[in-house]
DNA sequence: TCCAGTTGGTCAGGCTACTTGACTACATAG
DNA sequence: CTATGTAGTCAAGTAGCCTGACCAACTGGA
């Protein structure tokens, strides 16, 4: 069976569709993240946010999930310790590590950033319909894209 | 006529989603440049080049395209200049500003990056099939994102 | 035709989120 | 007990962006 010997050219466009909507849905999380009164965040740190917020994580699980140095990890960290976002507290299994969990202020961060993703997807559900955008979600995540998350470049 | 209450938890993970497929995208065609033997260019780089493929364009059109200062565009221009990639002509209509054209290198670049997108997006389409893809296309199309390309965070 | 305000581009300096390299403390395998 | 590996921090450097100041050229109105 012979393979598609060429992609679509409409195809091409396509990675600037995916960044593009990509920044529309950060941009828009990051803004409604900010009216509610979080404004010393920046987008990355909702993406740790979102693997802290499964019973913590090292200062290297955190480093390997935002594909960053385990160094700007841990100075992401003091500045969220800092800031009130989460605290370090001992490992229960390994004395060398600290488990990194969210404090209060960093759990209704969270939530606003959840509340502030839903209000940014409500108007696509409206413009593509439940059942579209769903599939689309769908075929997204049929792609194996890798779970890294990181800056664009 | 009542709107949806509330957004599928599902669609939560949209914005990873999108992230990852722009990632993934803009990674493998950088790596695929670099393979074809442009190691000095980064992705803002092909960004830049889709704009002056139509016919060249000025530093503060460049910077518009990017959302970044004219500043930071005209570092970016010389910096391209200076390895090769594009040249600054007299503006035909205003002697104020410069028309930046690509050189043949520049050219022989986004031919490369064209390739490397098709190779990447291959296995895209036979992951999904042709025709979802390009539905998938379409319904991104129809999202009117906005236009402008920049770094994520 | 002149002048005021706008726009294209550069120069200079500074900031910030990252990087690499070196190091300590603790863990683990032999 | 020792050798190697891993978690985390400290220190210094860097790349790509920013703001502010400036000049030259365009534009519109009196």
């Amino acid at each position: 069976m012979c393979q598609t010997a060429e992609v679509d050219r409409d195809l091409l466009d396509l990675p600037v569709l995916f960044l593009g909507a990509a920044r529309a849905l950060i941009d828009g999380i990051d803004a409604g993240v900010r009216a509610r009164g979080f404004t010393e965040v920046r987008p990355a740190h909702g993406f740790a946010f979102a693997l802290l917020s499964h019973g913590g994580a090292t200062t290297v699980e955190l480093a390997h999930h935002l594909d960053i140095t385990k160094q700007a990890a841990s100075q992401m960290i003091e500045d969220l310790v800092g800031r009130g976002y989460v605290e370090r507290r001992p490992h229960p299994d390994d004395a060398r590590a600290r488990l990194i969990v969210l404090t209060d202020k960093g759990w209704a961060c969270t939530r606003a950033a959840e509340e502030a993703a839903d209000e940014i997807l409500r108007p696509w559900a409206d413009a593509l319909g439940t059942e579209r955008l769903a599939a689309l979600r769908a075929d997204l995540s049929r792609l194996a894209v890798p779970g890294r998350l990181r800056p664009i470049w």
